[in-house]
RNA sequence: UCCUCCUUAGCUCAGUUGGUUAGAGCACCUGACUGUUAAUCAGGGUGUCCUAGGUUCAAGUCCUAGAGGAGGAGCCA
């Protein structure tokens, strides 16, 4: 018999139809006379309900049937006549396809720590919390997508593996083929990278911002969305070394434009988790209330549902750098020396309690801050008039933080190569980037949503390590 | 990389000022129960108190070092 999925079964009303459906045991209770399991084969967050009559030919195939195991269930589909389900299968064949030792499988039908689950990485996906998150991030893979097509936007693949080490986004992981054992030199002492896979030294990338930008000058609007790598030793909830990240980069556009576009995207796929994903986002929403309810009433966050629909509900607050600092610098935690860092001047770089303060306090809903300073953001961002500053944008989130940065580019070839020079880019290796500039340059903008920051977001999750199946960070490569 | 905290049963955690035989819930095992919703009820403790030193009559508890984990900061998405 044909298998059928959970969340399609569940949906089904032709009671007295044979059925078929294969699972895991989630959990198994009952009495004398009758069992009962709850079997989930991942389709959905919901569990069909199992009923077994006991008897003497199947007691000692319902022992095996523990938290874990895998079945064949063949029985008859009927409405069911306990409270917790509508449907139920009354089963007439029980086939045990892996059983699960209980005194060796990790997880119980219990709430487990996500630190615990972390070092189960080949199992959690098995647990309520973590199918939800996987179910989550297909749906807004699938909606990024699904967005950038709408909006006549082209997907291009950039490379993984670079040899410009000039984007400035962090440190880079090496790529080589070269016998770390017996590292070929030069007679300087140097490394020998000619002898090298690509005769250059490689590395993965940390941006497929510049490439997106050639598309970008031919195409109008393309956007990558791709594997991004950062050696940078960060321990933090919100950073990864193989983290995914999406970047559109659009010609004929102006900082504001992308502004729009990222507050549009943003809200088109938050839009999107709400009209599909509500059974996993219920799912998590309680997970969240349930790991809350022992914090004190001001210090939990607000219901995740409410929290999607609060961010659709309002435009974000846009604001400069400069008006930034002077809310920052007459606000009360300011006045009163509450930060770590008080705000004096014009000209630093804001930290993580400004950002909260400005999104979680002052305007209590996601800010796009523009016009930096440019002494503090990269050489590739477009000059203001006033000497100053640089059209950036940063679209800042509660709790999340910085979860896009962007820019309008640097199309005046002068000024870029004048900016280059200020900052020490290696002008030479660059050629392909500034010649875009020499010949049909346009303005353009784009930006990089961190993809994992936008899931953690979605999901209400608190650790960046939680959202995707096989984190990386430093000391960590174990699955 | 810096700062702070944590490590006790398979899991989550309690363990008072250092005090004699190490505790709870869940899981597991045994039994009861005519349909349960993380079933319930009764009984059963399964342990390198992270590791190595040290202080002490006495260390899960105090000190030092190390390992692993978490949170915050920086870097950023």
């Amino acid at each position: 018999m044909k298998r059928t999925e959970i969340k399609k079964l569940l949906e089904r009303t032709d009671f007295g139809s044979l059925v078929n459906v294969k699972g895991w045991v989630r959990t198994k209770r009952g009495s004398k006379n009758v069992a009962f399991i709850a079997l989930n084969d991942g389709s959905t967050i919901k569990n069909v309900q199992v009923v077994v009559d006991r008897n003497e030919d199947n007691t000692e195939l319902l022992e095996q049937v523990n938290t874990g195991a895998s079945l064949s269930v063949d029985g008859t589909l009927l409405e069911s006549a306990g409270s917790g389900q509508k449907v139920e299968v009354h089963a007439t064949n029980i086939e045990l396809l892996g059983k699960a030792d209980p005194n060796e499988y990790p997880l119980q039908p219990k709430k487990h720590s996500l630190e615990f689950l972390r070092e189960k990485a080949h199992l959690r996906f098995r647990t309520n919390t973590f199918s939800a998150v996987a179910r989550i991030r297909h749906s807004m893979i699938f909606a990024i997508h699904k967005f950038f097509t709408e909006e006549g936007f082209f997907n291009i693949h950039t490379p993984i593996i670079t040899a410009s080490d000039a984007e400035g986004a962090g440190e880079m992981f090496q790529v080589s083929t070269l016998d770390l054992n017996d590292i070929p030199k030069t007679e300087d002492g140097a490394v020998d990278f000619k002898q090298d896979f690509f005769g250059k030294a490689a590395n993965l990338t940390v941006s497929g911002q510049l490439e997106a930008e050639l598309g970008a000058l031919a195409l109008s609007k393309v956007y990558t969305f791709g594997p991004t790598f950062r050696a940078e030793n960060s321990n933090t909830t919100r950073h990864l070394a193989e983290f995914w990240m999406i970047e559109p980069e659009v010609a004929f556009c102006d900082i504001y434009e992308d502004m729009d576009l990222a507050e549009d995207m943003l809200k088109y796929v938050i839009q999107y988790a709400l009209d599909h994903c509500m059974d996993d986002l219920e799912f998590l929403s309680k997970r969240l209330q349930d790991e809350e309810k022992n914090k004190k009433a001001d210090e939990r966050s607000m219901e995740l549902i409410e929290k999607l629909k609060f961010v659709l509900d309002k435009p974000f607050e846009r604001i400069t750098y400069t008006e930034a600092i002077n809310i920052l610098r007459n606000s009360k935690p300011n006045k009163k020396k509450k930060f770590q860092f008080p705000i004096d001047g014009w000209g630093a770089d804001l930290q993580s309690e400004h950002e909260r303060y400005l999104v979680e306090k002052h305007f209590k809903k996601p800010v796009i801050l523009t016009d930096y300073p440019r002494d503090i953001k990269a050489f590739y961002m477009k000059q203001n008039d006033d000497g100053k500053t640089v059209r950036a944008m940063d679209v800042l989130f509660p709790q999340i933080g910085e979860i896009i940065g962007g820019s309008q580019r640097e199309d005046d070839y002068d000024k870029l190569q004048q900016r280059m020079i200020e900052m020490d880019i290696p002008q030479e290796s660059m050629w392909w980037y500034l010649e875009t500039r020499k010949f049909g340059s346009v303005p353009h903008a784009g930006f990089g949503l961190g993809f994992e920051r936008l899931i953690l977001f979605l999901t209400g999750m608190g650790n960046i390590r939680d959202v995707i199946a096989f984190p990386r960070t430093p000391l960590n490569c174990e699955f």
